[in-house]
DNA sequence: TAGTGCATACTACCATACAAGCGTCGACCA
DNA sequence: TGGTCGACGCTTGTATGGTAGTATGCACTA
């Protein structure tokens, strides 16, 4: 078994349709596979060793949650970048969070506060090594470290599928640790507010977060048409 | 093309994949598959007369939405139902719904206000001939028009799968046109209160509504407690 | 030359067959 | 009689073959 002492990454899931579901999605939110290239049943088996089955299963599970879209008969592609979209996304997640927040002051999990404090400290390192994968990787854990420490772990999974798509609009925001560095700096900004149970200052912390990470799509749109839908 | 006129459900989908999960799904909401029984692909194959590979891809989306739970090389199960989880989801559904309401206040389409002056009518005579299946459907219709006319359809995505696992629980605490009623009564409030662009009383009227689904719900655990999860 | 119909090569989709893992029941043994 | 081991039947998981539908490009026509 790998151990996993040296990587934010957990080992790959049991079945072959997860491990390959898995990995696409690592390649589509990184943008190695960018919006728009057809994806094809027999290739990715191929490159995979595995049949076609377990891939069709795996892009059918990335087409639920929207970042690949299967057109019948016809073949998979990975889904545009929508602006619009993405601000109905930030809208959604913005009131599942500030909601999150809000309850975690009023009480919050002490393990889960120790945990998310060594996030913290290990994302930072990932954003000065200008490790993108890590960094998202430990933003992710951070976001669910504070849903359960809220005591809502369901929050998390409804805000997980949005999150997928944000991050893929991170990785064209986030070019250097320079970019990276604040965004932490807001999370700190967070979790002083919760700790000093201000529902108001802490919400209103993760609004500006959700905001800010938005705050640079117009822009990259205009830098990479090719990646956006009409 | 067929109508629609006498029925607010859609016709089946294109794949069987779909057709299959869509009513494997219409059975579990309405608690005919109840809780903790067993699915068997070869078994629901046989009887939908195809082979258990769409079969297979129906459980798969059913499972990414917890509605069962597969266990490799064991079984598939409909998973039972859990009072702390119903807690967290409406959690989770009142913050996306309250929100929805406040950018209702805000502007609201108007071809989609009207539609839900028709829903409302057509939910009230539903009620009135105890007609669960197409109450919980105009239900499920009155929450997507409210999100798309507020501008964010992408939040009834985030909601859709929440309202399945209660509309399970509805199906227990609405025995009858008394207990249906009241609820259609709320909805009705909410869109005063939107109307009026009263942000803070529609978010209300939200929350009580979203609260009242589930207030009997102990009742219904101690009435039949081999329907939820220890 | 512009336009139309057809052959072809691709796709997703489904059916069938096989493999692998788990639980259960029964035979066998102490 | 109590306990242990093993074979069998069940399940999900994977591989492979075949089908239907769509896009594309080429030959043929006006």
């Amino acid at each position: 078994m790998r151990s996993a002492v040296n990587t934010p990454f957990p080992v790959s899931h049991g079945s072959a349709a997860q491990r390959i579901e898995s990995e696409l999605r690592r390649l589509i939110v990184a943008l190695e596979l960018p919006p728009g290239v057809r994806l094809s049943e027999s290739d990715i088996a191929e490159r995979h060793g595995v049949s076609r089955q377990p891939v069709r299963e795996a892009l059918i599970g990335l087409a639920r949650t929207r970042l690949v879209e299967i057109q019948p008969q016809r073949g998979t592609v990975v889904v545009k970048i929508s602006v619009r979209k993405m601000m109905e996304a930030r809208f959604v997640r913005e009131a599942i969070e500030t909601a999150v927040v809000r309850r975690a002051c009023s009480s919050f999990d002490r393990q889960s506060r120790e945990r998310i404090n060594d996030l913290l400290e290990m994302q930072e390192q990932a954003a000065r090594r200008d490790d993108h994968a890590a960094f998202q990787r430990y933003d992710e854990l951070f976001h669910i470290a504070l849903a359960e420490g809220a005591g809502c772990p369901l929050a998390w999974e409804a805000v997980q599928d949005i999150k997928a798509h944000m991050d893929r609009v991170c990785q064209l925001t986030l070019p250097g640790p320079e970019a990276m560095l604040p965004l932490i700096e807001q999370h700190r900004t967070i979790m002083s507010a919760i700790d000093a149970k201000d529902e108001d200052n802490a919400a209103e912390a993760m609004r500006r977060h959700l905001t800010e990470i938005l705050r640079a799509l117009p822009q990259v749109e205009a830098e990479h048409p090719e990646l956006f839908s009409s």
